[in-house]
DNA sequence: TTGTAAGCGTTATCAC
DNA sequence: GTGATAACGCTTACAA
């Protein structure tokens, strides 16, 4: 207490309280040993001051903010909320606190946040990157802030990076609908050039070219990744003159949008259309019939990123530059037939 | 630069490059007037230094952390991930980052981590409550950090708030229905004893009393204010022997799902059942027919959220404790009709 | 207008 | 094992 305010106790209020030096105190709060009877000193002083460490003189000593930020394009995807809930759920219990930034599919403000966070001295960054040209890696990395790529990789920057095996995911989904006896197999993609969605489109075409099948423009539908594009997109697929048998939606909530544009123009699965969705969908098995999947393990992804990052900021670079890429699991289900 | 490894220059440095002391060259920096000769110097020092000044030295002089925190209980919800963008855009630009705090619907954990935030020393608590004892509450106010309720209001407990108002969006919703000559109308809510599930139910009453409507226990299905809940609680209504010819959804979520059986069942809208729904649904000008729905203002409260809580960061008291309630914007489409 | 120096709350390096 | 003291980078009286 100072001047009638009160103000917040501080290590050396508890040093004088239990007759100590801040030395000890700081000693004893960092886990050294200290002998029996000054640990209940201190512990006694602590309770009745009730005193917390102050973070950001910790911080301004040790250089560390002891926040983490996570970077990504838009909050609106299923993705990468998901993606913030692991991440903060491995990184709070490690004394880290997760900063939001959002660059709302903008590259400028994508660099401007990045400098943001740089000067924030954030411990450790996560990156879904919107750019692909690498400009806010290189700022990063300049600024040897320890970074976690997740979702994307970018060409000619060695950096750690957690990504989906997407071409996998293409490539199983559309082989399962041709093992079927598909052949007008349709995709809804994300924008062109978007790295997971080529990645998705790459393995489809592979798929059907391997089994000489041709590669129809009309059936490449792209629908931004978004529920209402998906809706869109499934909209313009079945209105083709000749309909798809069988469909390969590339992201969840485009999956969200093709099943409702499927059930409003009442067609029956698998009985008209064969539908292999995104991601742990919530709707999976509870739909009928159940719906078949791609699974990317989002939950696996961001603990992953957090527990990587965390290694790093604690300085543990032995297997750097490292890429993990994940298998998908994929769910076959109700929602795919034999084509007779 | 110091012994080989390269340090971030500080004020310091920029005084000394510049001829001039720190105290001037701080002053400066905190936009104080200085002669045009120290300007230029100090300018180019920095610019030549690459100088950035160090926030959490800036903390430690000035108790501050410059960050704000947003504590929900979940971030599978579209309204919370809203609201952590439009919080993050008022916000960052004012200088405050935004930490995200996911207590996954757990009120021990609520406490726990109002704690960290608490000792993180968050300069500001937008907090969107999960247990409505107020708990968290009463240590946030001890703490004498800003706080600003969003969603709910807590009995009992005086603070600056922002919500919707519930009854309002439920009565108006419900009202339509009625004076459409529906009788049958039921609505899906979220758990028992929530804050805004209740209020809307209860503008659902309120209207179907005031009409001489008799309120049907079976027309009152719990939907967990998620998808796959919505989803389930639809189709129960829709197996009851007497199905309701009109239905409120009573959040965003839900209305997904509810829409997902009611296309699966075939039910035709409006046909078949009238909809009204909740929120902004990215969707709702895209279905056919296009839905119905209570529109809550979402951004505006996330965008009031940050700006109230900045205010009183800033020490404006002025006009505390404020509570704001905002209208629904109702939109009535073809998802409902006339009962003849 | 500019310079000086104390202090924010911690940790680390010495001595003892 | 414990204590004294010097940093960390910045702001702010106060002095010049």
């Amino acid at each position: 207490m100072k001047g009638g305010i009160i103000l917040a106790s501080t290590i050396r209020d508890v040093a004088a309280r239990a007759g100590l030096s801040v030395g000890t105190v700081s000693k004893y709060i960092n886990g050294k040993t200290v002998k029996e009877n000054t640990r209940l000193a201190i512990e006694e002083a602590i309770k009745e001051l009730d005193f917390h460490p102050n973070n950001i003189a910790k911080g301004l000593r040790n250089a560390k903010s002891f926040s983490v930020a996570i970077l990504l394009p838009m909050l609106d995807s299923t993705f990468c909320t998901s993606m913030i809930s692991s991440i903060e759920s491995t990184l709070l219990p490690l004394g880290y606190s997760v900063i939001v930034c959002e660059c709302h599919n903008n590259a400028e403000m994508e660099l401007r946040k990045t400098q943001y966070l740089i000067d924030r001295m954030v411990d450790g960054i996560v990156l879904i990157p919107y750019a692909s040209d690498g400009k806010q890696i290189e700022m990063i990395q300049k600024s040897n802030i320890p970074l976690i790529l997740l979702d994307q990789e970018i060409q000619d920057h060695a950096t750690d990076c957690i990504v989906l095996d997407n071409e996998l995911a293409g490539y199983e989904s559309t082989q399962r609908l041709i093992d079927l006896g598909h052949k007008d197999i349709a995709i809804i993609t994300g924008s062109p050039n978007h790295y997971t969605s080529n990645g998705r489109l790459n393995g489809y075409k592979k798929a059907m070219t391997n089994a000489g099948l041709t590669i129809t423009d009309d059936y490449i539908q792209c629908g931004d990744y978004c529920i209402d594009g998906g809706y869109e997109a499934m909209m313009r697929l079945c209105k083709l003159q000749k309909r798809p048998t069988a469909i390969f939606i590339s992201n969840y909530d485009m999956t969200i949008g093709a099943y409702l544009a499927i059930n409003y123009l009442r067609l029956k699965i698998p009985d008209d259309i064969s539908v292999i969705g995104f991601d742990n969908f919530p709707l999976a098995n509870v739909v009928n019939p159940p719906l078949s999947f791609a699974e990317q393990p989002t939950n696996v992804m961001g603990t992953e990123a957090g527990k990587l990052l965390y290694r790093r900021i604690c300085g543990d670079y032995s297997d750097y530059p490292k890429t993990i890429m994940h298998k998908p699991t994929m769910h076959y289900k109700e929602s795919i037939r034999q084509l007779t």
